[in-house]
DNA sequence: ATAGGGTTAG
């Protein structure tokens, strides 16, 4: 067994995963990627016996019972007729035997929670639903219906519902946190306040950490004037730590204020607090928005000399963006060197940002390395977005083979999976091969069958521009038709364009349907 | 949520 392993381990690549400390089985052979068979995944399973690989056993194991409950969300997401006030979802659910039979778990109200994020009466309703049959509701799955109800701005309910939660003493830190984000969202920031107020009705306390939850709120939405006049008023009884003033520092320089983010830096020198790499990552950031990169570099250098805030891998990988979005691709490839230079180690993120400055630069076959050789050789493992970059930069090489392999790699990844963007590139070039129904077919098939992704604005918009150019109008109007019921408004120009092309073909019906959508927009 | 990224549409 050790044997097999060494050999494999020579020709593929193993990455480790930190959280469970133990192998992934993910393999590299050269140019032609593959999953291992499982023939081969078994093995390394023997070969990783330990207590981590058992849990992550366990978690297939919870992997499969979680299928069956995903019929049971089919059912209930069935059930559940939208639009309906919640208090009507209850009733229908509460009357329907199949619905009642249905086990209730955590793990079944979170996904169905999940599910209705952005519909506050679907979520309401079959959270109450849950309730009436008995089951009692986490803290975990209260905060969720907390933020939906403040995200959807129904700031009565999300207020009702905190109340809710008093009683029962189901008010977290958390639980607070994503109130005043939500009041402060809605430009209501008085009410976040208020619920800091409050703070003590809920068995919380007041002290650094909570204040700095409400600074950070506050600032977050462009409030910093009123965080500061809060925090002169609060600090005389709580203290600050260096992360009051590092919220400061991003709340100034969110409204460009740079000049009050430098002062903020003196005053926490005041209060015995040095700047830390994030208060000047902050400040970098700020420069890098406005293009200023005499500035960046210069701070850069200021750090660099420092004690106490040298740049690391966020830093560097802002300052590599922001470049690379100027098109400065040599200084942002600068910049990843003289991260090598001084020793700092990359991460996921910053291997994405590298990727797609080198494919960017017009150096692909760079790219390539990295994600061959230089990520399996660090130990990173690619995430959804590497891959992602990938995709994109092959489609844009005319490499789509090679771009179809990693999205196979992808599917069989036990790492992560494809999103709606890893398609975009893939279908983009079956427009431009004319690979319409071979493969744009097949793709559209497992993006919905095999992976559950629905199709967004963006994808239904470069659908129906390609299948109009490509001279199959009908096919483009069943998409267009398709939006609409999905609530997705279409762009004024698909429907001009569809509108055109529907007219050549005299398809007057759809022309009709197609004109009355455009009166709406 | 104390800091970081990309992306379609001729």
């Amino acid at each position: 067994m050790v044997s097999l392993l060494g050999s494999c381990l020579r020709t593929t690549r193993v990455f480790l995963d930190p959280s469970f400390s133990c192998a992934l089985y993910f393999v590299h052979c050269g140019h032609s990627f593959h999953a291992l068979s499982s023939v081969f995944v078994s093995s390394l399973v023997e070969t990783f016996e330990t207590p981590h690989f058992a849990k992550r056993k366990l978690d297939c194991q919870e992997q499969c019972l979680n299928s069956t409950r995903q019929s049971d969300i089919g059912i209930l997401v069935e059930k559940v007729r939208v639009g309906n006030s919640h208090d009507e979802i209850l009733q229908s659910l509460a009357h329907d035997q199949t619905c009642n039979s249905i086990h209730l778990s955590h793990d079944l109200v979170n996904r169905l929670l999940f599910h209705f994020k952005d519909d506050w009466k679907s979520a309401l309703g079959v959270f109450r639903w849950a309730e009436l049959r008995g089951y009692k509701h986490k803290s975990e799955a209260y905060d969720t219906l907390v933020d939906i109800l403040g995200k959807m701005k129904q700031m009565d309910q999300m207020e009702a519902l905190l109340e809710e939660m008093k009683k029962g003493q189901l008010v977290t830190l958390k639980t607070v946190g994503k109130a005043m984000r939500r009041f402060s969202g809605a430009g209501q920031w008085e009410n976040a306040v208020r619920v800091f107020d409050k703070l003590g009705t809920f068995g919380l306390e007041k002290n650094t950490e909570s204040m700095n939850l409400l600074l950070d709120t506050l600032c977050k939405e462009r409030k910093v004037e009123q965080a500061r006049e809060i925090f002169l008023e609060l600090k005389s009884h709580i203290s600050p730590n260096a992360n009051t003033f590092n919220i400061f520092i991003h709340g100034w320089c969110k409204v460009c204020r740079v000049d009050e983010a430098y002062w903020t830096i003196q005053e926490m020198r005041g209060h015995g607090f040095l700047p830390c790499v994030i208060s000047y990552s902050t400040i970098i950031q700020f420069y890098c928005c406005r293009c200023d990169f005499c500035k960046v570099y210069e701070l850069l250098d200021e750090m660099e000399a420092a004690l106490g805030s040298t740049p690391n891998v966020v830093t560097y990988t802002s300052v590599m963006s922001a470049l690379a979005k100027s098109e400065k691709y040599e200084e942002a490839l600068e910049i990843a060197q003289r991260m090598r230079l001084v020793g700092c180690k990359p991460d996921a993120l910053f291997y994405n940002s590298l990727i797609h400055s080198l494919g960017r630069a017009g150096r692909p076959q760079e790219a390539v390395h990295v994600f061959e050789e230089e990520m399996p050789s660090t130990g990173i493992p690619p995430n959804t977005s590497t891959y992602n970059s990938m995709i994109a930069m092959l489609c844009h090489q005319a490499q789509e083979l090679k771009a179809l392999n990693l999205l196979n790699e992808m599917e069989t990844s036990m790492i992560c999976k494809p999103d709606v963007q890893t398609y975009y590139p893939l279908l983009k070039s079956c427009f431009r091969t004319g690979k319409i129904d071979s493969l744009l077919r097949q793709l559209l098939d497992d993006m919905v069958k095999k992976h559950h992704l629905s199709l967004d604005k963006s994808a239904y918009t470069l659908l129906i521009h390609g299948l109009c150019r490509a001279n199959k109008c009908d096919w483009a109007y069943c998409l267009f038709e398709e939006m609409i019921g999905k609530d997705i408004m279409p762009r004024y120009r698909t429907c001009c364009l569809l509108l055109e092309e529907v007219k050549l073909k005299h398809l007057y019906d759809a022309a009709k349907k197609i004109e009355i959508v455009m009166q709406k927009l």
